[in-house]
DNA sequence: GGGTATTTGTCCGTATGTATT
DNA sequence: AAATACATACGGACAAATACC
């Protein structure tokens, strides 16, 4: 057995303390200099021991500040199954992990392109790879903060089939499900959700405030809906931090998540 | 604007090779010194780099041998939705996200342990912290390789009240949801999962054989089974690598996932 | 607003250890 | 056994962010 490598153990040290409760969410760690003369080590191997945390999740360091304990965060709840018929515009309720009532997203006017299906979309759609889709992208907060990123495709065909207003740059009030229902006769019977953990994109990492360094994962769940012909004609792919959302998911007669 | 560090540039520089495919999936980086030499920056910001680009899960480092661009991995696909009469003891079919043919885990015998229910557990399961459950844990594998952990917790009064097996070391082959149904009469009526993505703990992290500093996150599903009375009675907490595992949700009348 | 002290961030050079071929 | 390549550890210098007077 190899001894454990200088860095790891002081990490180790310090992880102790931390869930120990010695150093409680928020209170702030020595500073580097000051470890350093602690643990009789150089400061580089002191900020390696550190690194070592912060990846992990347990603290954060301030520049110009110092290194923090991370608070403990309460998780909104996202729940993704629900009516059949019309769940796929957006998802169900969402909950603050501690709380009863749901909260309310604010959504931004979507961002409309034109784009070729390319990829794992165009096979989601079925739709072959270069055909055109109609992209609308929006951004979306709970109570001020940035909360989820969401972008829909729809064939073009739906658009040149009458289906005008997915061009249009504003909300669609009535739900885009309700709209192409009025005016295709576009029946939803059903959706599934693939969820995906990945290290988020550039835009993503600043609209949500991400560390630049990849460590915060994002959960991304892609919703392609199902008309009654068995055929997709909507994806929706929905993308959260990984660090401040849950996900339920409610099959038979049960309770709402608390 | 302030110009980017160079161990950025460097790591921008890199990631643009390997997403344009100029570096292909599994092919070796130059060496440090290489890279040294190249970009005119000492090892250590080198290292820097390459460092940013592993949190990204771009490459891998491997001692003796050299960096690599990490090959694709063809995810594992666990379907959550299922019979709300059934589902509960395991999961949905598990598919290749490339396969159309579910694969079969292998489970190994239950480590069964009597522990207190503490924090998050005891709440799930409605009973006050401190009481008894009954803890079955079990390490699951997919064509030999690492797949997932599971942990199923009962309350201690369903063993006491003639459920004795829940304390044996074997798998109840019928599923402990049939076998409670036929012992106890106690009929499931659904279930709900909560989805966290987390760091791996120590156990995880060697199981799994992932990479020591937090990077590759986990997937924990947290499934709570509901009786006729819409009471609790039992929490199945299964765990993934996030890097290798996707999730389904299947709601209405939709074709399976690819 | 400006200046200064504190604290983390970046970058360098060097030496030695460990894993692999 | 030797060569190669990444891992650990040290020490030093300066930059950038923040807080405080």
């Amino acid at each position: 057995m190899p001894p454990e490598p200088m860095y790891r153990q002081i990490a180790d040290n310090l992880r102790q303390k931390i869930e120990s409760g010695e150093l409680s969410h928020g209170t702030q760690l020595p500073t580097e200099l000051e470890l350093r003369d602690q643990f009789e080590a150089s400061r580089n191997t002191i900020r390696d021991a550190v690194k070592l945390l912060t990846t992990r999740g347990l603290v954060e360091t301030r520049p110009g500040q110092g290194t923090f304990v991370v608070g403990k965060i309460t998780p909104y709840v996202t729940t993704l199954t629900g009516d059949p018929g019309t769940g796929g515009d957006e998802e169900g309720p969402v909950y603050l992990a501690t709380a009863a009532e749901p909260r309310s997203p604010v959504t931004t006017p979507p961002r409309v392109e034109i784009q070729e299906a390319r990829g794992a979309g165009a096979d989601e759609l079925g739709i072959p790879g270069g055909a055109s889709v109609v992209s609308r992208h929006q951004r979306r907060y709970i109570e001020g903060t940035p909360w989820s990123l969401q972008t829909s495709f729809y064939p073009m065909d739906l658009a040149l089939k009458g289906a005008q207003r997915l061009f249009q740059v504003d909300n669609i009030e009535e739900g885009a499900v309700e709209y192409l229902r009025v005016t295709l006769g576009l029946q939803q019977v059903g959706y599934h959700d693939m969820i995906v953990v990945r290290v988020p994109d550039a835009e993503e990492t600043s609209f949500f405030k991400l560390p630049e360094d990849g460590r915060v994962a994002v959960l991304e769940v892609r919703r392609t809906a199902y008309d009654a012909n068995g055929k997709p004609f909507r994806l929706t792919v929905s993308v959260y931090p990984a660090d401040r959302n849950r996900l339920a998911v409610l099959v038979g007669d049960v309770p709402p998540p608390q």
